[in-house]
DNA sequence: GCAAGGTC
């Protein structure tokens, strides 16, 4: 028996597909997918199925000091047992094993792990190694025919790169995170990735606050032929004799100004016409696609996940790819063919048919690891996609269109009038051929119109014009152009960028989008560059990337570059010596500064953000235990302290950070004076703290607009139930016996008859046990067939569930995402 | 409870 390991399931599926003739059985053990015929077996990982870490006697991170890390030794620990397990046992009966795993640096590292594990399961098995940068029957099978060996410099390449980020990343994290205090959740972190990419945001947040706007004016007029009007800019030659548009001087403004009001007509002196070719994109690598993506409002992690989910159902390629060359197998007739049995496309097919050969265009990456993003002749039906699935994948099938579409032609039209001494020039473009853009409709095809005009001629000047402007700060990294730079500089990868930024979220680093640097990162990068250079700066990627060459190219060793690492990270722990108070206070203050809301009404300490032992926000004051005041916050999502101060009150206002629903909730004494005022109306005790502590159930309304019945001693006692967002909410004197409240009606001026909700807990509860499988965030609707299929059909199943069970029954569900569904059930 | 890199 062979034994085939690829590094995803979907991969061996579809080779063994290939391999077969579409012959392959599935068997399904431990979850995982084996697919067998004629004497073949072949199974997927996962990618990495083991991965590094310290010893056990490193994990506690108070016990040991951060900087022994850089001598630590480094082991490996299988992260996904179950794979692993099959993987074992598989081997443990195969007469030969073949890697057949990404072909990039990664599968090379992933491959030599399946290997390791192949042979511990049996020592004397021949293990080859196959390579192929797209999954098509001529590439697999003629790299089945020819297989070769595994390149273990290469994988110790890879091997080097994960050691040297453990232990830098380890290292300085636990020593910011300790300095600060911050051991918990809320932990200071530092990689080789993330922060080089964090110095991104804060340099240009620097940039911004060093920003000194300059005054300056802009003027314009209209010129006018036969009744065609079109604008011109009024330009002058500055010191260097080229053309300036900006007037520094408000006086030479002005004048310009007068010249222009006073001028009844321009005279023209010169017309140029040029034609442009303006070339079809390239095919859509990772980051052009997240790009490209991002012109249509998608956030880069958000598109990637659609794209993942696109790619899973087969329609589109793996969207995780450096490379902007499709490969030679790729017959674009054939797809196009496929492709025009969609409506929304066979217009665009047809024009595309029309041209006389079909040549792509070729991007300058063109790498071995896989297929640039393309559509596959597998069509989903508008109606199988949600509206944003549907958008992506078009935006997939129209860039293909694209690159095999004709150039664009633009015509060009420039004129430059002088109105007495008053220059003034228009730029008109004018599209002579469509090309791409009649496929590929994202790329602007504005047209601006200027008429023809010859030298010499007339032209009526009106209304004229002067803007007084300011220059403007640097602008910030939106997602996508972050994520470019980050790929110019080498930092992170295809798969990690996005995540990256994610990350750097999740921490308390950057807020809003475009992102903006927290007080806390600002700290955390001034920190790095005062102690740890290295480590905020993309050179030690560059460095890393460099001496991994070398270990693939067998010029050092695995073993000398670590080494050499550790000894620069000794240093940099040498140097930090006793500046550790320093830092952590410089990082202390920093988190303060990000929490700080104002002076607190009672005694004039700070109001600061804070979070209750049970996870809950609240406001609290710094004068904490002297002082007790505090304020409730939303319970829903995380909140964010704005820039923008409350009148009334002096505090900074709110904003509730929670996805989609993220709200700004505003001045927290102003919601509380609000609630107080207004709708808090106790209906009856807390069933949870009613008896221990007195606590009472009261409707109360939140800044946000949405009520909820609530404990009067929120934030001590979370409990709480949801209410409708609309109608006035009547208390009757009927009262629920089981839970002693009182029945409610809803009042809705939009709905004829009131509606009785009745007790508020017995409401939720009904509603809890109808709430459907699609009303949790992840399960979509193919999965909610499979899954009740495998007979969970509600939310009350879910719950009862057993993880590993559902998993092992349910194609392509693990047993974590089937746990994380009922954490969000309850 | 640290990183970055795979994949879900």
């Amino acid at each position: 028996m062979e034994l085939i390991i690829t590094e995803k399931d979907n991969a061996a599926r579809r080779i063994a597909d290939i391999l077969s003739g579409g012959g392959a059985s599935t068997e399904r053990s431990g979850g995982v997918n084996v697919y067998e015929w004629g004497g073949r077996r072949c199974i997927g990982l996962s990618g990495h199925v083991v991965g590094v870490d310290f010893p056990p006697e490193y994990s506690d991170w108070r016990d040991v000091e951060p900087a022994e890390l850089a001598h630590a030794p480094v082991t490996k620990t299988p992260t996904q047992e179950s794979i692993v397990n099959v993987l074992k046992r598989l081997a443990a009966d195969a007469d030969s094993a073949v890697i057949a795993t990404d072909y990039d640096r990664e599968g090379e590292l992933i491959g030599k792990e399946a290997y390791e594990l192949v042979r511990k399961a049996n020592d004397d098995v021949p293990i080859s190694r196959v390579r192929f940068s797209s999954i098509t029957e001529n590439e697999v099978q003629s790299a089945f025919a020819d297989p070769d060996d595994l390149d273990f410099d290469l994988a110790a390449a890879g091997e080097a790169r994960q050691i040297v980020d453990l232990i830098w990343g380890a290292a300085l994290t636990r020593f910011l995170s300790l300095s600060a205090r911050q051991v918990g959740d809320d932990f200071i972190s530092v990689g080789r990735v993330q922060s080089p990419t964090l110095k991104l945001i804060v340099d240009k947040e620097r940039e911004i606050e060093a920003f000194d706007p300059e005054d300056y004016w802009e003027l314009f007029a209209d010129l006018t032929k036969e009744e065609t009007a079109f604008e011109a800019q009024y330009f002058y030659l500055d010191e260097e004799d080229t053309e300036a548009e900006r007037v520094w001087d408000e006086g030479d403004a002005e004048a310009a100004f007068a010249t222009l009001r006073e001028a009844a007509s321009a005279v023209v002196e010169s017309v140029r016409r040029r034609t442009r070719t303006d070339d079809p994109p390239a095919p859509f690598n990772t980051t052009q696609f997240i790009r490209a993506a991002g012109s249509l409002g998608y956030g880069a992690g958000r598109a990637m996940s659609i794209a993942e989910d696109l790619y899973t159902a087969g329609y589109i390629t793996y969207p995780r790819t450096d490379n902007t060359v499709y490969p030679e197998d790729l017959d674009p007739a054939e797809l196009l063919d496929a492709l025009s049995a969609q409506r929304d496309f066979a217009d665009s097919v047809s024009l595309l048919q029309e041209l006389d050969e079909l040549e792509a265009t070729r991007g300058d990456e063109e790498t071995t690891d896989h297929p640039p993003i393309h559509p596959t002749s597998d069509l989903p039906s508008k109606s199988d996609l949600s509206e944003d699935e549907w958008e992506l994948y078009e935006l997939v099938v129209r860039r293909f269109f694209a690159t095999l579409a004709e150039p664009a032609e633009w015509e060009h039209l420039r004129v430059v009038a002088a109105a007495d001494d008053a220059s003034l020039k228009a730029n008109g473009r004018r599209l002579l051929e469509e090309g791409y853009h009649a496929v590929y409709p994202y790329f602007s095809a504005d047209e601006n119109h200027v008429p023809d005009v010859e030298e010499g001629e007339e032209l009526a000047v009106s209304d004229p014009r002067l803007e007084a402007k300011q220059t403007q700060p640097p602008r910030r990294y939106g997602q996508s152009r972050l994520i470019e730079t980050m790929e110019s500089l080498g930092v992170g990868t295809k798969s990690t960028r996005h995540n990256t930024i994610e990350k750097l979220y999740d921490r308390g680093y950057i807020e809003n989008d475009p992102p903006r640097p927290t007080r806390l990162a600002m700290a955390v990068v001034e920190a790095a560059e005062e102690y740890a250079d290295l480590v905020v700066s993309e050179e030690m990627t560059a460095d890393l990337e460099a001496d991994m060459t070398a270990i693939a190219e067998g010029e050092k060793t695995l073993e000398e570059v670590t080494e050499e690492s550790r000894e620069i990270l000794e240093r940099i722990f040498e140097e930090l010596g006793d500046s550790r108070e320093e830092i952590g206070e410089h990082l202390r203050e920093s988190l303060k500064a990000d929490k700080r809301l104002g002076p607190c009404p009672d005694c004039g300490e700070d109001l600061l953000v804070r979070r209750s032992r049970q996870g809950s926000y609240f406001v609290g004051c710094d004068g904490y235990p002297e002082c007790r005041f505090t304020l409730p916050l939303p319970s829903t999502g995380e909140p964010v302290v704005l820039d923008s101060e409350c009148e009334e009150h002096g505090l900074n206002e709110v904003k509730m950070l929670a996805g989609r629903s993220t709200f700004v909730h505003g001045c927290p004494l102003c919601a509380a004076e609000e609630a107080a005022e207004t709708e808090d109306r106790v209906i009856g005790p807390c069933p949870e703290c009613g008896e221990a502590h007195g606590g009472e159930l009261a409707i109360r309304k939140l800044q946000s607009g949405s009520r909820l019945v609530g404990c009067t001693r929120y934030p001590d006692c979370e409990y709480s139930l949801p209410l409708p967002r609309r109608g006035d909410i009547e208390i009757t004197d009927d009262y629920c016996e089981e839970h002693d409240l009182p029945e409610l009606i809803v009042h809705d001026e939009g709905s004829e008859e009131p509606w009785e909700l009745g007790c508020p807990i017995c409401n939720y509860e009904e509603y809890r046990a109808r709430q459907g499988l699609d009303d949790i965030e992840g399960i979509g609707s193919k999965t909610k067939e499979k899954l009740s299929a495998a007979g969970v059909e509600s939310v009350a199943d879910l719950r009862e569930a057993d993880a590993e069970a559902v998993a092992d029954d349910v194609d392509g569900v693990s047993a974590e995402r089937v746990r994380d569904w009922q954490a969000k059930a309850d």
